[in-house]
DNA sequence: TAGCTATTTCAATACAATTTGAAATACCAT
DNA sequence: ATGGTATTTCAAATTGTATTGAAATAGCTA
């Protein structure tokens, strides 16, 4: 018993055989050109893979969960994972840079504070 | 005009100068042991962790994105973006073991859908 | 069975992210 | 100025991830 198939017709305008279920599918959402146009735009894109990024890490998570309650030091975050100073000022710029937490500065002291975005992204 | 600092004293219950305000939000939420309790667990970290790398590629949220509206086939993916089957099938693999799409074999082809989780990353 | 197509796996290479400790910077207090 | 503390920067070594093309698998049709 053979499988539907479209080949090659001109429903999918395109010279490509895939399954009955697709092929119509295709159809209903403006064929490879319909398609196409639900791809984000390479910014967004960039944006996007940059925010996931930088949660990618267990590290910078437990760091964005230490800030979800309230704004802390370095020295606090830093007593509390048990990392060096170095490591976690590399986990902490990546953070900063993909928009996921901010630093002001106190004196001696630069105190984070999570972001909106840094919020939603740790939900997950 | 020095800043108030709370150095070594019982608020903080541990062996750190930090600024008021950081004391303060500190003794708020429960010293370090409340702020470390504030932290997932370390399978919860993982997954999220291991759910956020995977969407962090721009080639990744591509698929997520032709997904979103339809369940595709391999091959149709492909002619629309255009890449190796190999670069394409690392892809797949990598985002069906997060959990953000499921493969389901039809025949010759195997038909991608985007999942509850896929849908939620994609927003962003 | 043999031949065809769709998809995955493999091993090698190339590329990117992370970790480390030492040195540098920045700010405050004396 | 000097000394001390908090934090960042740097370069080297390590680890992890992405890409490639060739070969393998799996299912269909005849």
């Amino acid at each position: 018993m053979p499988h539907d198939v479209s080949p090659r017709d001109e429903r999918a305008a395109v010279d490509l055989s895939v399954p009955d279920e697709v092929a119509c599918a295709l159809c209903a959402c403006g064929g490879i050109e319909g398609l196409t146009a639900q791809i984000p735009t390479d910014e967004d894109l960039e944006r996007l893979s940059a925010e996931h990024r930088a949660c990618a890490d267990t590290c910078r998570l437990k760091i964005l969960s230490l800030l979800r309650d309230q704004p802390l030091c370095v020295c606090v975050i830093k007593y509390v994972l048990g990392i060096p100073d170095s490591k976690l000022s590399y986990h902490l710029s990546v953070l900063k840079k993909a928009g996921m937490i901010t630093g002001e500065q106190l004196g001696n002291w630069i105190i984070y504070s999570i972001t909106e975005t840094g919020i939603r992204y740790l939900e997950g």
